[in-house]
DNA sequence: CTGTTAGCGCTTTCAC
DNA sequence: GTGAAAGCGCTAACAG
């Protein structure tokens, strides 16, 4: 029963004095435990195991200038989208650090210049290591900042700095390691799901040609129904929200002089989808049996919607081990734009449901 | 070795340096202005300020042994429930964290003795001062154990641990400081509401009896129908899931022998209400112009269905701020228990939508 | 292979 | 009111 210390913890001089050797010995112990011998390292170990230690982070990180913290942003919720699936990343983020020894520290800002700052400060106080983005995008400035100053990082979603195939190994002008979710990909499986149903008028209700995201996935329906033998007709591009998507639904089931009106809408959100439910209600139609719709991100609503949404799951345990994987290797030394595998794709899987099925 | 770059930033001698003075000068300044002359103060900040200083966390957590970081448990997500708010309350508590010069750490945990063991880690290497408990609830272990230990924490959600009215200021066995939703309260305006539509006879969809949250809400039920004169006949008390609100909806709608049919569902929850919503659809019913339903959270997903249901909304803004507040002034060396006003019970909004509208 | 020494950046004594 | 010294707990460097 040890007990000179301040605060109750356990220092590293106090299991030297308990195994009779010195703090460096058991610090050595265990961070470069071949430079033991096996009977030191062992009885270290023991004395280790036995009076609990942990190593204080703060003398460490003030020693190593390595925090094992990293930073993310909690972006305010918007009412008028579906869940942005922030719980369920952070989880999956935390866990993956948890199993690599990190720990993810907050960053809290209102809009864009506050999010740098945020960044700013996290930094120059030496609180963290590196940062993981989420909706990295075309001449992101956060990436240009953080790579400016030399600061790791790794991005959920591409840059889209270029327009090369991401299996082109020379797009020089993004090395910024990222993972992203196959959107077209996504996409074309929805839209062959739907076909499959029956379905030979599919339109598509995705965001502005402005959007990477947008166009991508937008490319993914014209890809299926050109392959499908089907016309890829109707389409719109409006802003991520219900309301939006709800209007815009009126508009791609009207009919028009000349064309038939669509009996599927695949859709680049979740968002966009539950305002097309919404306008199918309005229009005394019915979802799944009169209209199929599909949706993207399987946000817990589409499971819990009636009819339920048909949609589109992005794989994110995967990504968050990727991501932290990235920033790992980043951290530990290795130049992660050499290694060729700092890009990565990841194809989103459907979830099928009733607002497809007939 | 130290970094090529030697991460440039800039330490409390560059800034004495620069002005002329000694290190503790300037961290006087920072830390104990009323130290120091007029004039050294000014020239010790102007110093400060033009060299962008900023003091390095784990030099000033060395030193201190407070850190300045709040950890909070990240749950891992479960399909078959709404969103548990949880981006939102992170975003309100990161927020608030920020507004006194906290930062947030995740803890991650997949079971309950997980979650201890993540405390247990991130307290004994000194990363955390404090921690904030959600979902606290009657013998909470976390209680328990936090306060062995003598660690700060504040919980969302009493502990219950006696039934004693809040406003009485001697429930010696509630130490811990709590910051709570009126769940009665926020019942019996939601049934207030479904009375003013015309409905006579409301049924109320809950939790099994051991829940505390649950009975409080089915009280607010009972009251509310008590003070208008109606009748409190029909009831349930189900786990919070999806599919056992759709089963239990059938229940409640299904005739009775001598008892009439409610035409009203207020539930404990949104993912109860959104199995309501399910059922009525299988049974041809229209929810709001045939049955009147509510839920409870506001989750994204009440907003995004169809139709539109009814909730309540949790004040997570106020309820970040306050459980923040308690931590803060736990820190500080404020005894919370005395000061009287550790427990906060905040009224939820009701929202009205389409759910409960004819 | 092991132990001693020094110092990361900051702040609380304690002289002056 | 100001500044010198010491040390929070840890680990890289080097000596033994």
């Amino acid at each position: 029963m040890r007990g000179p210390t301040a605060h109750g913890s356990v220092r590293l001089a106090d299991v030297a004095r308990h195994v009779g050797t010195s703090s460096q010995t058991i610090s050595n112990a265990l961070n470069h435990p071949e430079r033991l011998t096996a009977d030191l390292l062992e009885r270290s170990l023991a004395g280790v195991e036995e009076l609990g230690y942990r190593p204080n982070r703060s003398a460490r990180t003030l020693r190593n200038q390595r925090s094992r913290l990293i930073g993310v942003r909690v972006e305010p919720p918007r009412p008028d989208r579906a869940a942005l699936l922030l719980d369920q990343f952070l989880h999956a983020l935390a866990a993956s650090a948890a199993g690599l020894g990190y720990h993810l520290i907050l960053a809290q800002a209102a809009g864009d210049t506050a999010e740098l700052d945020a960044y700013e400060e996290l930094r120059q106080t030496t609180t963290v290591d590196a940062f993981v983005l989420s909706g990295a995008h075309r001449d992101d400035p956060r990436a240009a900042w953080l790579r400016e100053r030399g600061i790791s990082f790794a991005s959920f979603g591409r840059p889209w700095d270029t327009d090369l195939d991401p299996d082109d190994g020379s797009d020089a002008g993004s090395e910024s390691p990222w993972v992203d979710v196959d959107g077209a990909a996504g996409v074309r499986a929805a839209v062959r799901h739907v076909a499959a149903q029956g379905h030979e008028e599919i339109a598509f209700l995705g965001w502005p040609e402005e959007s990477d995201v947008g166009r991508d996935r937008r490319r993914g329906w014209a890809e299926a129904c050109h392959e499908l033998g089907l016309p890829a007709r109707r389409q719109a591009g409006v802003v991520d929200e219900f309301e939006a998507g709800r209007d815009a639904a009126h508009r791609l089931l009207h009919p028009r002089r000349g064309g038939p009106v669509p009996t599927a809408v695949v859709c680049a959100s979740d968002t966009l989808a539950l305002g097309v439910l919404r306008t199918l209600s309005e229009l005394g139609l019915r979802a799944g049996a009169d209209v199929a719709v599909t949706g993207f991100d399987n946000t817990p609503t589409a499971a819990l919607t009636t009819p339920g949404l048909t949609s589109l799951e992005q794989p994110l345990a995967a990504i968050a081990a990727e991501l932290l994987r990235l920033v790992d290797s980043q951290l530990r030394g290795d130049v992660p734009g050499s290694s060729g595998d700092a890009h990565t794709l990841l194809a989103p899987t459907l979830v099928v449901r009733g607002s497809s099925t007939r």
